[in-house]
DNA sequence: CGAGGTACCTGACAGC
DNA sequence: TGCTGTCAGGTACCTC
C-alpha cells in the first residue's frame, strides 16, 4: 500500500508521538510477521528497549532503539502503524502490539499479512529484508541527473519496471511511477536505454516533483492508507493518471488507458504519453 | 541481466 | 443471497 510520500508521512508521525518511550511488551497475533530473528529472541531482544530515533529508507521504517538494535518495519501493501491508547478498541488484523510504559501502543494492523518486521544490531543490515540492496533515495542530493542518465543508459528494461524496482531506486511504487511518468510524457513501456536526454531530464524531476507534492499532501489514500494517527492523506485528488481510466487527460484531453505493464496495473495518456 | 509467472493473504467488488 | 473471478498501493522466488 504505501509508497514512499506515505512512508514519509507515517514516520513523521511517530517521531512526534513516540520518541523517547520504552517498549515494556510485545504481544505477537501473527507470528509470520516476524521474520527476523525467531520469535522468542525478538521479543526478549526487543524488550525494554528504548525508542532513540525513527527514520525512513526507501519504504522501511527503522527504529533506532538502545543498545545499537535496531527495529525495521516494511508495511508491503496493507500494513498500517497506528498510535493508540491502551483503552482503543483492537482492529481485527492487529498482529503486533508494542506497549509503552505510559498506556501508549503501537500497533502493527495488515490486512494482508505481507508486512514484515526485523530486529537486528546495527552491523547485520542483511538480516533486514532487501534494505541493504536498495538503490538510491530520489529526494537526496545523491540522486543526481547525471547518475540517473548513467544508470539508464545501461538498462534494457522497461521504464516503469526500472523505477518499480527498489534496488534501481528506492520507494516509487505503482502510482507515483505512473504518475511521474505522465508528467514526463514518457509511456511506461518504453526501454530505459532507449530514452533521449530531454526525456530523462524531465523524468528526473518529475520523479522529484511528485515525491515531494505526495509528502506534502500527506501522502494517497484510496482505500485503506492511514497515517500514524489514522489521518488520510489528501494526494488521490491530484491525480492525473492513476486510477482515471477512460477519463480525459487533464492536459491535453485525450483518453487515459488502462494496460498491464511490467505485470500491473500501469495508467497513462494515449496522446502525450509517448 | 531481464521477462514472465507464481506465491504470499484478505477483502472489495462486479457479474451471474 | 451467494458463488466465482478479478483486482489491489509490494516483494521474493522460480524458470527460461
Amino acid at each position: 500500500m504505501p509508497e514512499l510520500p506515505e512512508v514519509e508521512t507515517i514516520v513523521k508521525g511517530l517521531k512526534k508521538e513516540i520518541i523517547g518511550k520504552k517498549i515494556i511488551e510485545v504481544l505477537i497475533n501473527c507470528e509470520m510477521i516476524i521474520a527476523y530473528p525467531d520469535i522468542e529472541d525478538f521479543i526478549k531482544e526487543i524488550n525494554n528497549r528504548v525508542i532513540f530515533d525513527i527514520y525512513r529508507r526507501g519504504k522501511y521504517i527503522l527504529f533506532k532503539l538502545d543498545g545499537s538494535k535496531i527495529m525495521v518495519i516494511h508495511l508491503r501493501m496493507t500494513g498500517k502503524l497506528l498510535i493508540k491508547n491502551s483503552s482503543d478498541n483492537i482492529d481485527k488484523h492487529t498482529h503486533i502490539i508494542f506497549k509503552f510504559d505510559d498506556k501508549n501502543e503501537l500497533r502493527f494492523n495488515n490486512i494482508r499479512k505481507f508486512g514484515r518486521v526485523y530486529l537486528i544490531n546495527d552491523d547485520e543490515w542483511e538480516n533486514a529484508g532487501g534494505l541493504n540492496k536498495l538503490g538510491p533515495e530520489p529526494l537526496s542530493k545523491e540522486f543526481t541527473l547525471k547518475k540517473f542518465k548513467e544508470a539508464l543508459s545501461s538498462r534494457k528494461a522497461k521504464i516503469k519496471a526500472l523505477l518499480l524496482n527498489q534496488k534501481f531506486l528506492a520507494g516509487m511504487g505503482n502510482i507515483y511511477t505512473d504518475e511521474s511518468l505522465h508528467e514526463a510524457g514518457i509511456k511506461p513501456d518504453r526501454r530505459a536505454d532507449m530514452l533521449k536526454d530531454v526525456e530523462i531530464e524531465r523524468l528526473f524531476y518529475a520523479i522529484k516533483k511528485l515525491l515531494k507534492e505526495g509528502i506534502q499532501y500527506g501522502g494517497t489514500s484510496f482505500s485503506d492508507y492511514v497515517n500514524a494517527i489514522g489521518e488520510k492523506g489528501s494526494f488521490q485528488h491530484k491525480l492525473k493518471v492513476y486510477q482515471r481510466e477512460g477519463e480525459k487527460c487533464l492536459r491535453c484531453d485525450h483518453k487515459i488507458i488502462k494496460d498491464k505493464i511490467a505485470g500491473r496495473s500501469s495508467y497513462y495518456c494515449s496522446h502525450c504519453q509517448n
